[in-house]
DNA sequence: AGCACGATGCTCT
DNA sequence: GAGCATCGTGCTT
């Protein structure tokens, strides 16, 4: 089996549309060359400059450059003083947006992965980071290239009865409406 | 089941 | 210096 990572142009739409379309696939990492993997269970997407939620509020900087560059590659940025957090970027480059992976199912490394996460869930953003071993060094590093060692392929697709939508978690001080818009995309099942 | 809290360090003003 | 796109523990209902 070789790697078949998704192509540029799935990411290269618009965010909500790749939030909800990444539901279902499977986030792969090749360590040691060992593939652990997880099925997509939560997204939000981060849209723009004018998104008070999204971290290009701030317009383009060193810690947001990636966003501002092509889809496909992964944006990666620490929070909280330890924790990694894992985003898609997508729309055409020069558009700054992404979609940040929220939550997993493990399928494939399971030992690893339960060594990792020391046998607890991979339901939050660092936890799905520290499941599969993802931190600032894949930050830039193209999503659509498998040489990376991180990518994203086809999985199981999810009909709109099994999604659910809600408003993005954790941005306690921003403003309205960005607080609220209903940019979470999460399965049910 | 649901809060409150502390850990811990980078980013931008 | 303030503010984080969080997590795990520990305590209360």
């Amino acid at each position: 089996m070789f790697p078949s990572p998704l192509l540029r142009e799935f990411y290269a739409r618009p965010t909500l549309t790749v939030a909800r379309e990444l539901l279902g696939m499977r986030l792969v990492r090749l360590l040691d060359g060992v593939r652990l993997s997880g099925l997509i269970l939560e997204t939000e997407a981060y849209i723009g400059e004018t998104d008070l939620g999204c971290h290009a509020k701030a317009g383009r900087t060193h810690r947001t450059a990636v966003m501002y560059g092509p889809p496909g590659h992964a944006y990666v940025y620490f929070t909280y003083g330890m924790h990694w957090l894992l985003n898609a970027v997508t729309e055409p480059a020069g558009f700054p947006a992404a979609v940040l992976l929220r939550a997993i199912q493990p399928l494939e490394g399971l030992e690893r992965i339960s060594l990792h996460r020391q046998g607890r869930d991979c339901l939050g953003p660092a936890k799905l980071t520290q499941a599969l071993a993802v931190d600032g060094a894949f930050n830039g590093f193209d999503l659509c290239d498998p040489s990376s060692g991180l990518w994203i392929e086809a999985g199981q697709p999810q009909p709109d009865s099994a999604v659910l939508t809600g408003p993005r978690v954790g941005l306690y001080t921003v403003p309205e409406p960005w607080k609220s818009v209903p940019w979470r995309f999460r399965t049910s099942g």
